[in-house]
DNA sequence: ATTACATATTGATTTTTTTCGATATGTATG
DNA sequence: CATACATATCGAAAAAAATCAATATGTAAT
């Protein structure tokens, strides 16, 4: 009998596995997970949580171990995976959790894993 | 009137805002993250999960598009993440979702995310 | 015990990501 | 328009993560 791939088999190997997922797939799915796989990037998105409204960037800078031109490449970060906008309000910039591409990349996020079981 | 950090303001500039993680919490919570943050390891643990049991690594091998020893990298962290548990049966080893750990790891990370908003 | 095979580990390299000084850009004020 | 300040971008460097050839380890069969 040859090896199913469904148990431990004393038979032989292998009983090649297709992928479930191509590797291009397999991208998109770990992108969504690295914009959350980074400390500045998880300590910027709770602040803006916390804070109903807008914050300015000033305000973020306090609340992370790193200087400005690092926040600023976060904030990019988050600004091109869609879960912040900016706008500016004289000198300064305020950004915000854009709370609707914040529960679209929930729902894949929560889809993922629920699909492992 | 100080600037409020609920606010665009024409004020000042700025309210030191403080962090709602730590720096070493916030490094907990995006190793949560990080180790779906590749490629490699999305594509293996959804063959884990879509086999009902135990997975050959030279089955794994054919699903993923990198060489043995890459596949022996990403299945030791996704061991020492405690996500996948590896049994030896002859010459070859089955890996095996952690189920337990696993929804412990979803939970986490349902929580950081709910806690976004 | 020698051979053959499956997987893990090592060590070096490559790739990717992060960091920040320097500088550019934008805005307001005197 | 010169100055001051807030933020973004650039460019180089550092740090972290991923890759794989070579090799070690473990197993089984002859």
């Amino acid at each position: 009998m040859a090896k199913s791939s469904n148990s431990l088999q004393t038979g032989g190997c292998c009983t090649p596995t297709q992928a479930v997922f191509s590797t291009s797939d397999a991208s998109t799915i770990s992108d969504d997970f690295q914009i959350f796989a980074h400390p500045v990037r998880v300590q910027i998105l709770a602040v803006l949580a916390r804070h109903s409204n807008a914050v300015c960037v000033c305000d973020l800078e306090t609340a992370v171990p790193v200087k400005q031109p690092t926040v600023s490449y976060h904030l990019k970060m988050l600004r091109e995976a869609g879960l912040v906008t900016a706008e500016r309000a004289g000198p300064w910039v305020y950004y915000r959790l854009n709370h609707e591409q914040l529960r679209t990349l929930q729902q894949r996020l929560q889809a993922h894993l629920a699909m492992l079981g």
